[in-house]
DNA sequence: CCAATACTTAATTGTTGACTTAAGTGATTC
DNA sequence: GAATCACTTAAGTCAACAATTAAGTATTGG
């Protein structure tokens, strides 16, 4: 089944956690440190880092040790992946008639 | 903080599992009952309807019983939300310079 | 070189999620 | 009105998640 896909299930359980999407919000400002990242959220810096490797297994950033620091950075194509598959479900339900639509063009077809 | 949302938590929750996932795909063709959502799937009825509550729950759809016929329809709306959610942060990094770009505008900049 | 910094790993714990089987409730059909 | 159908509820199991504390590893500044 084309819904059998890990790929998108790590997606969206990453994009499910509002610390992840906390992060992801900042991240979308910039670039920053493990560090900076840990500073707004009230957990301890171990949880950070194993929210950090969620969202480095979703593909939804990439990170880069340099000395000590660790650098994280917003991949912005995993999250396309994401929004299309929820567009092209989307506009699937958008394209169909309601059944108060089809029941008005069916009376339409009766009167002729 | 504005990601400490219960909402979009359901809303990505929801859509992580591929069983979900699937049922959703076959809601976007149109509206259907408990048991014809249920025949493609490789699991129990009781292992559907509980699928069935998260996805209502996230209000990805909303569900009608006339008689003993409890019929499933999709709500785009919820969708838009999760949709939205991400476009808005893909789009500021994509907004953002690369590091390369930065390096390039600044080679410009020197040369005059 | 020694201490502080910036992570990183490991082990544990409590909660939540995704099922299952078994039994129950109404609606419909024969 | 008895059997079947289409869910529905309840209870329990097992694995995955999100967090913690404690201890460890390289870097770097003084």
């Amino acid at each position: 089944m084309m819904n059998n896909d890990p790929a998108l299930d790590r997606l969206f359980q990453a994009l499910c956690d509002g610390h992840r999407r906390a992060m992801i919000d900042r991240l979308a400002a910039g670039p920053l440190s493990v560090s900076d990242l840990a500073a707004p959220l009230d957990i301890s810096l171990p949880a950070v880092m194993q929210h950090l490797s969620v969202l480095e297994a979703a593909g939804l950033l990439h990170s880069e040790k340099r000395g000590r620091v660790r650098t994280c950075t917003l991949s912005p194509r995993a999250m396309t992946q994401a929004e299309v598959w929820i567009s092209d479900r989307r506009r699937r339900v958008e394209g169909q008639l309601t059944s108060l639509q089809q029941y008005l063009e069916q009376s339409e077809k009766d009167e002729k």
